[in-house]
DNA sequence: GTGAAAGCGCTAACAT
DNA sequence: ATGTTAGCGCTTTCAC
């Protein structure tokens, strides 16, 4: 049988004191002086009785839900979120642990054919979101135009007047790529999702493309392989290369799980990796080193992504700071999927 | 500049009408009869306004948050989340979609050091929670005092009141140890997380047990290892199984990560697997089939549990079903993990 | 078929 | 230093 809850004016009657004191005590506002007799009395009615804040009726006065909105792909328009892909999932867990010690939850919502990811922080009060990956614009001006702070994470959309967590995605690629051309490489593919303008993956070709032209290897758009960020394209793409005579002696793939599915294809294709063709990954998650061979790839640190990301909506709301855009820098790790080539 | 929101009162003004009539249209209450013109007339001023309903007002009205809470491990007590398993993350996807289908968004917290889950639930008022892999005795005693319906999922706390859904953990554990005696294996060890009287772990190794007994293979408690479901402990494991040399023929690990582990520290102590040594896992996510060598596993259908789960809290919330305790069924995948002893 | 009004649990002027 | 009270945006009982 559920026990009645207890609200903020049992609280009172138990202290004998007004609601709104217990309120001023509860919120510790500093421009509100209580006797400390006063607090204790409450602080102890609080403990006796367990009253928990409703903070949806809280909300409802204040207009600060202290709610966050994380929009992150979905698998197919309108269903399932893509957090099979761990980089997201990592993501999640250290945003949602940034975003708690400061006081905010988090809630989780893909769209469906019938709401928009306006409606849904409508709906919902939120104060706040951070999005991933994706750039609708028409939710972002939506959002912009309620009033509601957002942040832009791995997008090159530039709203300038919006804050924005991205890596230093050219110079990645410019980083795999320069490292292939130093193991003697000479004809380096580049496996990658869409090329949107606002996305990552355009940002990383063109750091492929700068390495190669200053370091005068000839460029050919056929070693261009754009499909979509998942294990199933990388095995279809690899299979093909595998069959295909004239293919590049190394390919740079713009996600490990691209390269995952890539180095699958081509084994199941009779290739040796790195002995017949050499794979360069993006993103060093948890598996990267897990691979056969261990995967060398470009590493990108999600965990500050995620963190940053959520100090920057909250700064946002609470507004403490006038909009950033941070890019964090990225390295190459060296591990065992790339081979030396002879040059001859 | 943000525009005003909108609310009931603007559209019971512009279409002429009360509060409570756009509230029974916009509910689509049966058991409210509105003319029909009534209705075009409201829906259109709906539309023209572009009002959106609050859903944290109706909450606190109707004691309705239509919120869910996901509960799951966390990495260390009270930090991060454990998403970096991916098998949170497929749950995460298919619970979300599943709850959203039905009008429920999801509200994902860890519990800091200062505050309960049973906190969370009542602070943000949510109207059922899905616990995943812990048995929280006191959160959950909590959650039942004060009527908020819990569903368990992979616990074996068997608190029968509530909802539950597990997977048929002891017969997993049955086929895996099955199969490798099956493939000749004699001397076949475990590897698992800790052994919790409510865990899964516990299960699979019971049907390890009865697997070797059924078929008279002697057992060997030296061959039980627990540790944590972590990579980490793999490579550990894996590592020192190397060096020993009275080491068994074939481990099951009870989880596809522990076994990523555990081959990688058999790799690095000089074994091929499986030509050396033999390795079954458990859950066959993603990267199972892209190991080298790919990973024979006991297979579970994560998706299932996930959308099963928000079924039955929904269930339990509308109160549409007395509990049910599901009991899914799992197999075996064959792969390349497992070699084949002739038996002298 | 529709509306008036009380109330959900809280906050924040404004009094005192 | 503390209390009174009017909302916040919605639902729901009860009238009409």
């Amino acid at each position: 049988m559920a026990t009645k809850r207890i609200n903020m004016k049992d609280i009172a009657q138990e202290a004998g004191v007004s609601t709104a004191t217990v309120s001023y005590i509860i919120n510790k506002r500093s421009d509100q002086v209580i006797a400390p007799q006063t607090i204790k009395k409450v602080e102890e009615a609080i403990k006796r009785l367990g009253y928990v804040p409703n903070l949806g009726a809280r909300a409802l006065a204040s207009r600060h839900s202290h709610l966050l909105g994380l929009l992150i792909p979905q698998t197919e328009k309108e269903t399932k979120l893509m957090f099979s892909n761990s980089f997201y999932g990592t993501f999640l867990s250290n945003f949602e642990y940034e975003a708690r010690k400061k006081g905010y939850n988090i809630l989780i919502s893909g769209t469906s054919a019938d709401e928009s990811y306006l409606d849904v922080a409508q709906k919902r009060s939120l104060d706040g979101i951070v999005i991933v990956g994706v750039e609708l614009e028409s939710d972002i001006k939506g959002l912009k135009k309620n009033g509601i702070p957002a942040v832009l994470v791995d997008s090159y959309g530039m709203d300038k007047e919006l804050s924005s967590v991205t890596i230093d995605d050219e110079n990645g690629g410019f980083l795999a790529t320069e490292y292939l051309i130093s193991m003697g490489h000479r004809t380096i593919g580049i496996a990658t999702g869409y090329l949107t303008k606002e996305g990552v993956n355009t940002e990383r070709l063109k750091g492929y493309k700068h390495a190669l032209s200053a370091h005068g290897v000839p460029q050919d758009d056929t070693y261009v392989y754009s499909g979509t960020i998942s294990y199933e394209y990388g095995i279809e793409l690899g299979l093909s290369l595998a069959k295909s005579p004239d293919r590049p002696t190394a390919i740079f793939a713009t996600a490990d799980i691209l390269a995952f599915g890539l180095v699958k294809g081509l084994k199941k294709g009779g290739l040796k990796i790195p002995e017949d063709i050499s794979v360069v990954g993006f993103d060093d998650g948890f598996m990267a080193s897990n691979m056969e061979p261990a995967l060398t790839t470009v590493r990108q640190d999600v965990d500050s992504k995620a963190r940053i990301a959520a100090q920057l909506v909250i700064d946002a709301i609470e507004e403490k700071e006038s909009s950033s855009n941070i890019v964090l820098p990225v390295s190459l790790v060296e591990r065992e999927s790339v081979r030396k080539l002879v040059v001859n």
